[in-house]
DNA sequence: TCAAAAGTGTTAGAGGTACACCCATGG
DNA sequence: CCATGGGTGTACCTCTAACACTTTTGA
């Protein structure tokens, strides 16, 4: 018997509001199954684009969006995750910006909506699983790779760092400790220029070096928290 | 147009021989393409079953090996990675312990043999990446989660383990303190037996205490060298 | 001048790393 | 009795974790 089984592909994009709250980005589907529910987007493969094409390509069409960071999660192939037929899918997790954070959640065309992940509708298909993987993935990865700089600004004030990283985390750090030790790997440029964010005192602004990211991994130090 | 895709799975499995080398299994291909040359097991998803259910099948059918662990590694959806049409493969990697190994090894039937990692012959298709990305994977997974004792025999000198990690990771490493690590994490049972390997003092044999260990994990305390 | 956020050092304790000799057995 | 692999303790040093006050601005 011939095989018949489709390729689909879904994102799971991440997002840094500085309220600090983390958000996904999800879509209304317009068709059935599950019309008018809430899914992270997706989409089928065409047979001659790549995996991340296919990715980029839905997420353009969906959303408006363009992600700074792309990552394959996992592949998802419960033989009735799809009540249409047998639909696998292949689970990329991506992070986006802040200012492209913006430009997403005005683009109302396609019914795209950030949720924090915290306050979440029901999902469509199997897709609350994908995406508990997906924050289980992002939690324990910057812990061990700067991944965390693609959800902020390319120049960020130190507590913005911190910031996302409690919550995340989800529990408080040290801010003496944590910027000791993120200063320490001297992956970060601090720059001539400061902010205000209303009251407080104006925070310089950093930078994450990644040449210099990279020339510190081949000579075996590592970033770590 | 319709959606023209292919779904394989594919499996590393790795085994220890305390030579001590690690091993992979690989299969000598029937059939075009690639007829005649190696490869890691793997074969087309049925249209009813799972992935890890058809890697199973698979595994059985070619091999007559059954493993100890299995975990999803990486899906492989490069448009042109196989000749005939478009093929995605969903990539395992698998640990079996030494006496299944040996099994392993004389199951001739279906053509597979173990290779030393160290030196392989050409595989067919991009089954060389898939192997590098199993190895990195295996590497960098057994400092952080204690795999490592699905490769070994259910009770087993603690000198094997030391010899695994040290192969593995391709450095020697420092008997005491290892030995100190481990021991310390309270994960081992001490047997009241001993085994004698030849010449030298007889070594006295461990166990892997499993719920031990998720006891341990579920408050806390975590596996790491 | 007050509220709010940014910036900054020290100390005690835990954990990691380096290191060499004796023990038990088989041949 | 000798070769081989098994088993063990200590000291230094680095890294981590705990902890509170001063500075700079906007309102």
């Amino acid at each position: 018997m011939e095989q018949d089984i489709k390729v689909s592909v879904d994102a799971v994009v991440f997002g840094y509001d500085p309220e600090p709250k983390v958000s996904v980005l999800l879509i209304k589907r317009k068709f059935a199954p599950y019309q008018g529910e809430w899914a992270i987007p997706g989409g089928f493969v065409k047979n001659h684009e790549s995996l991340e094409h296919a990715i980029y390509r839905e997420l353009t069409e969906e959303t408006g969006i363009i992600m700074d960071y792309l990552e394959q999660l996992y592949t998802f192939g419960h033989p009735n995750r799809d009540p249409r037929s047998r639909v696998i899918s292949v689970a990329y997790f991506g992070l986006v910006r802040p200012d492209t954070y913006k430009i997403g959640a005005a683009t109302d065309a396609e019914k795209a909506e950030w949720f924090d992940i915290n306050d979440l509708p029901p999902l469509a298909f199997d897709h609350q699983n994908i995406l508990n993987k997906a924050i289980d993935r992002v939690r324990a990865k910057i812990t061990y790779e700067p991944i965390g700089f693609e959800l902020l600004d390319e120049r960020f004030p130190f507590s913005d760092l911190e910031n996302l990283y409690s919550t995340l985390l989800g529990r408080p750090i040290d801010r003496r400790n944590f910027r000791k030790k993120i200063l320490s790997f001297g992956m970060l440029d601090e720059l001539d220029e400061k902010v205000s964010r209303g009251a407080g005192r104006p925070a310089n602004l950093f930078k994450f070096n990644k040449e210099r990211y990279f020339q510190l991994k081949s000579e075996g130090i590592l970033f770590e928290i």
